[in-house]
RNA sequence: GCGGGCGUGGCGGAAUGGCAGACGCGCCAGGUUUAGGUCCUGGUGGUGGCAACACCGUGGGGGUUCAAGUCCCCCCGCCCGUACCA
């Protein structure tokens, strides 16, 4: 075929024509069906994309996430693995709830109709799930086991209830944990979230802190680096000592937490937080009435306000005096708000000449200011600017002329001998609050008895099922909306069989993303959360691709979910997830797509104009998968035409006469198919993807070209080079490979072939360029053998005739050869 | 503030310490075509030169090295995380 008959097809080819005829193929087919045989030898990979979140239809972001996950799975489905590559929804949630009360309608009939309407995209955009193992977080079926993992977590001392101080989000009335609480405000609606002090359910996640922390060492260098490190910080393990200080009057002592007790002798004050118990607790009694005036000041202010570290500090005296238990100095104690009630023991000892804070508050304060580590800094009294750092200990009686580190050291034993503190640890991460007064989600299984308190719902009555609320009001009122149903609020104490009323909490959505990998490998399983045994041959997922911003909730999360099933001996390893990659984000014009901003784009419409293909190739394309592309910067029609090249010398190679075995082929086409495929392979294996499609590019123009002007479309080599451009494009494009794989013979589908071998033979290179460099500048170029001996490489280059020319005038003084790439000759 | 990451053509982006700019977009030219589009071919970092070629060039400055986009130090800019955690 002539290059002006082959543009007639092209014209002809347009990509969405084939859409539908594949869909249905695939259907029949179901190709991506992972197996549970035990008889199947093949080695078995797991590759879980992030479910989505049944808000809408699929948008651009969705396109590019799931573009990624594809491309990876359908590679391991051609090496010939059994793939479980599922697919789910997470359905329960606040957007739900709130279209619910909006439309008037309920929530499960929102969200059902979103996930049909996600489930047929996502078949249209040639996802290759199985559908077999599709879950629905809001299915009764699968929150069962949500019901039942927390009594199991209850009976471990795991998920307890107590009174604290939670966040509050005013707008959607429902407390929030503090992973969903972004610079103080909602993470959902983005309303100012204000404290509250309320009796809520907790998960103990702190148990675990070390064990989180510890076991990022696992996932270094298979997670982004930067999901650990926000991992690690917000665990927040810091180390140093408790403190006991007497109270004058007091019986009970105080304890504080500080990670420098060196700086003992240096407490010129103390500190308690304002708004916790304590604070009242020391308070002399004809000062209450300031404390009281003053925690009203305080709680006046939002979190933001709170926590600027710009706003002058503020604090009350309490009339009392601490007792520095190292050398039985008074301190006056004193209460502020840069005491945090929730960190430490909400207590602290100041010692303003090596904390910024505390100094800032001694100046403010005018309390006294001594320096006990010596540093090359001035004096923090003079500057106030504190000197937090290292130094040699001051004033300190026993500790005089120590370090840092001894004096810790030393200090700690002092203490101890006195039984007045210890070493201690402490972490930011605090408990997972657990409570929702919202409606759809999962009911917690307690049951609330005058006269047995809280009684967990026996196993064989879950799943409480919500009740319906069809028709009844949702809207919000800070208690959960389940209170109103007083028909399945009212039951049966389990264990006493007195009227009793169920807890109306539900539980954070957090939970059902927290486990739902799990339950993938066994989705029907009905004698539990999963299949032991199938968990233990698909777990843990080799590859989980997903946004960024699930790098400290959802992936803490299921961390610690992994862990606590570890120790009940539900699975046998310890972290869920091997490999992680996050993608980047889909943008427009440098900004978030949004409806404020008016920049969204539609994704459906993209696919209309554009076909699947070209939208996924282009996805891929466009860069890295951890970067974001700018959907403005974008032009899909280039993947059009490209798609166009691969159906065009499919077609081409479809017209030509049957060739012989490959072997017989063009030998300089077989070597370029050979090395692209090689390429191509490392590429995908190493997730460069973009890479992966610039070389299969490279084979394309190889292939037209021996097409056009060199053996032409019947040579065997442009056979096997025409099958391994549609192996390599079907991780991309599947409509077009699949149509092109059809064109060149083969049977049923390109999802059920094998990825091209390379032949290592075909991969060695019989000439390379050796490059010449004098000083380190390329003078010029040569031809050699790979296998070269350095001895003769050296005169070669430098009889080269551009070497010659450079080194006129000098003296060679020294040759470094790199055999066969390269050549440095040092000439002065 | 603190912690981390990133700065490469007009643009998206390539580059185990060894030819900077693969691949694509865009642009320029040629071919095919009645024409446009499509398709095919070639060119395309900057400066100078008819050319061969030379010099400059990966945010800025310094360093290590035969050799630096890549490693080290300082500075500038942008992005992300975190935010009084004692």
């Amino acid at each position: 075929m002539t290059a002006a008959e082959g543009a007639e097809q092209a014209q002809r080819y347009d990509p969405r024509d084939i859409q539908d005829k594949w869909q249905s193929r695939w259907t029949e087919l179901d190709p991506y069906r992972a197996t549970e045989d035990a008889g199947d030898q093949r080695e078995r990979t797991y590759l879980v994309d992030m479910f989505p979140y049944p808000s809408g239809d699929l948008h651009m972001g969705h396109a590019e996430a799931y573009a990624i996950g594809d491309a990876l799975a359908r590679y391991h489905f051609l090496r010939g693995k059994n793939v479980l590559h599922p697919i789910g929804w997470d359905a329960f949630g606040l957007p739900a709830e709130n279209a619910a009360i909006r439309n008037n309608t309920h929530p499960a009939d929102w969200t059902y109709a979103n996930i049909e309407t996600q489930a047929s995209s996502f078949r249209r955009y040639a996802t290759s799930f199985d559908w077999s193992r599709r879950l629905q977080t809001c299915d009764a079926s699968y929150y069962r086991w949500n019901q039942w993992l927390f009594l199991r977590f209850y009976e471990r001392g795991l998920a307890y209830r107590r009174d604290g101080y939670v966040n509050w989000c005013p707008v959607d009335q429902t407390v929030l944990a503090n992973e969903q609480v972004i610079s103080g405000h909602c993470e959902r609606c983005g309303a100012e979230v204000v404290r509250r002090m309320l009796n809520q359910w907790y998960f103990k996640i702190t148990e675990y802190a070390d064990r989180l922390l510890d076991d990022t060492a696992q996932l270094e260098g298979k997670w982004p680096e930067r999901v650990l490190l926000m991992q690690r910080n917000w665990i927040g393990k810091s180390t140093g000592a408790e403190v006991q200080f007497a109270i004058e009057g007091k019986d009970e002592p105080v304890t504080v937490y500080t990670t420098r007790p060196d700086t003992l002798y240096g407490a010129t004050f103390f500190v308690v937080a304002a708004d916790s118990p304590l604070a009242r607790n020391l308070c002399a009694s004809d000062r209450q009435a300031e404390l009281a005036q003053y925690i009203a000041q305080v709680q006046k202010l939002t979190d933001i306000e709170r926590q600027s570290t710009e706003r002058e500090k503020t604090g009350v005296f309490l009339g009392v005096h601490a007792i520095n238990p190292v050398n039985g100095e008074r301190i006056p104690v004193w209460a502020a708000d840069y005491v945090l009630p929730d960190y430490g023991t909400g207590a602290i000892m100041a010692v303003p000449a090596h904390d910024q804070r505390d100094l800032d508050f001694a100046r403010r304060f005018k309390l006294p200011i001594r320096t006990v580590v010596e540093t090359e800094l001035e004096d923090p009294a003079e500057t106030g600017v504190a000197t937090p750092g290292e130094g040699q200990l001051i004033n300190s009686g026993p500790l005089d002329g120590l370090s840092k580190a001894s004096a810790i050291a030393k200090i700690i034993e002092i203490l101890a001998e006195k039984g007045l503190g210890r070493a201690a640890v402490n972490y930011r991460l605090r408990d997972w609050l657990l409570s929702r007064q919202r409606f759809w989600g999962t009911p917690i299984p307690i049951i609330h008895c005058p006269s047995c308190g809280e009684v967990p719902v026996p196993d064989e009555q879950l799943p409480v099922v919500l009740p319906d609320l069809r028709g009844q009001d949702l809207v919000p009122h800070g208690v959960s909306p389940l209170a109103a149903a007083q028909d399945w609020v009212n039951v049966e104490c389990p264990k006493c069989a007195g009227p009793a009323t169920r807890d109306t909490d539900t539980m954070d959505t957090f939970v059902d993303s927290s486990w739902y990998m799990f339950r993938y490998c066994s989705v029907n399983y009905e004698g539990g959360p999963f299949d032991i045994e199938a968990v233990r041959r698909w777990m843990p997922v080799d590859m989980y691709v997903g946004g960024v911003e699930h790098a400290i909730l959802h992936l803490l999360y299921s961390r610690f979910f992994t862990k606590v099933l570890y120790d009940m001996g539900m699975c046998d390893f310890t972290e869920p997830f091997t490999r992680l990659i996050n993608q980047g984000q889909v943008i427009n014009q440098g900004k978030a797509m949004s409806k404020s901003l008016g920049n969204g784009v539609d994704l459906g419409k993209q696919i209309e104009r554009f076909g699947v293909d070209a939208i996924r190739l282009t996805m891929i394309f466009a860069s890295p998968p951890e970067d974001d592309i700018d959907w403005a910067d974008m032009n899909p029609d280039a993947m059009v035409k490209f798609l166009g090249r691969i159906y065009r010398i499919a077609t081409d190679v479809a017209a030509a006469p049957a060739a012989g075995p490959a072997e017989t082929g063009d030998l300089e086409l077989r070597k370029v198919t050979h090395r692209m495929v090689d390429e191509v392979t490392r590429q995908v294996e190493a997730y460069h993807l973009n890479v992966a499609v610039a070389r299969l590019m490279e084979l394309v123009t190889a292939t037209r070209r021996a097409i056009d002007s060199g053996p032409g479309a019947s040579d065997a080599a442009v056979r096997e080079a025409a099958d391994a451009i549609v192996l390599v494009a079907s991780l991309f494009a599947p409509y077009t490979a699949e149509e092109c794989w059809e064109l060149l013979g083969h049977q049923p589908s390109v999802a059920r072939a094998a990825w091209p071998v390379t032949d290592p033979a075909l991969l060695t290179l019989e000439k390379v360029t050796c490059v010449v460099q004098v000083n380190g500048k390329v003078r010029d170029k040569l031809e050699v053998a790979p296998g070269v001996a350095e001895d003769d490489l050296r005169e070669l280059a430098l009889a080269q005739p551009g070497a010659a020319r450079a080194l006129e005038g000098l003296t060679v003084s020294r040759v470094i050869v790199r055999a066969p790439k390269l050549v440095n000759i040092v000439a002065a």
